[in-house]
DNA sequence: ACCAGCTTACCTATTAAATGATAGATAACC
DNA sequence: GGTTATCTATCATTTAATAGGTAAGCTGGT
């Protein structure tokens, strides 16, 4: 799946960034068209709908994402926090942005039905992923239901930890918001 | 300050609830007039553009957040992050509506200078106020830093927890989030 | 080697609808 | 008579989308 061509994946990559940055409902076909030097109309030809194109941001933005995680149970039950953590902290340090998702979760009434269920499915791998996470530890054994906690704890903390730092004073914000230690 | 005329406040009101829904850049004033029963033509009588509706709104929905939040001290502070956390889950329980700058939050980039320099109003006052609430914790002795690292911490939480929780399973998800133990 | 036919990737031109906004008229009320 | 609050009518833009054309490049058959 996804053998996309050099043009398709540079529409995604402008439609990701200006999602990121503005929302879904803040992008045209337009704004692609005079970044990427190509006519709106060959851009539908990529992508026949803007909702075929917000479907496929998400679906690889998700991809990438959950494949960057690695296996749960990878590596003892802190650094894994401290890996999903930083996961966020460096995709905002690049541009000031916001979780694609968290973007799309925040917009989710008005968006697409397709889209929505993208953007659903994100936090479900994210929520999987975290759970296994928790309870790989076999010293605090969690519960299924506290490990799902703490996961929807940390989930939330980093979605919202970037509204707020992207608001107030940015990455500096969001590492009093995770704890940040350098190194 | 702010005497509004009944229609006004009505059109706030509506603007209030599709900002909280689907976001500012996913609402018209036909769609504000459609449900309210007056002419686009009319609404720009009482909000010459949509910038100052959305200033409007944002301006009253802050003070009446702040306002209903009390003096900082009134209360010891497991009490008072008890009632911060419930004003945030009473106002999604009412409709599953994110808070109001939490949407303008994620959209900011996409928002007239006016209106985003008062979601951050918002932000501002909710952290000085979760602030003081910490300092004035007599027992624990937070420090200046450490009291707002606490205040960013818990707005995050409960700014991304209604993003996750209205993506995912709603108040169930949010109550798990914030720890919420009935009565 | 040639060339007919298909595919790819873009273009121009156009459409219908939506959007924010303005001008100017009208009626009610103080 | 002025003010308030609405209306009708209209505007320029923007938006997503479609139709139809063009040029380049590959492919398989002779």
């Amino acid at each position: 799946m996804s053998e996309r061509s050099k043009t398709a994946s540079s529409i995604m990559d402008i439609a990701e960034d200006y999602i990121r940055t503005r929302g879904y409902n803040a992008f045209s076909f337009r704004d692609i068209s005079a970044e990427i030097g190509i006519k709106t109309a060959s851009i539908h030809y990529h992508f026949p709908s803007k909702a075929d194109l917000g479907v496929a941001v998400t679906q690889r933005y998700t991809e990438r994402f959950i494949e960057s995680l690695g296996e749960p149970d990878a590596y003892p039950v802190m650094e894994q926090v401290r890996r999903y953590k930083e996961a966020f902290r460096s995709s905002y340090a690049a541009g000031e942005q916001m979780c694609l998702c968290g973007m799309l979760g925040a917009e989710i009434s008005s968006l697409p039905d397709n889209v929505m269920k993208k953007s659903k499915a994100f936090f479900d791998q994210n929520m999987s992923w975290l759970t296994r996470v928790f309870l790989s530890d076999k010293a605090s054994e969690y519960s299924q239901d506290s490990a799902q906690s703490e996961a929807l704890k940390l989930l939330a903390l980093l979605e919202g930890g970037l509204i707020v730092a992207r608001t107030l004073d940015g990455l500096k914000t969001f590492d009093q918001i995770i704890d940040y230690n350098p190194q």
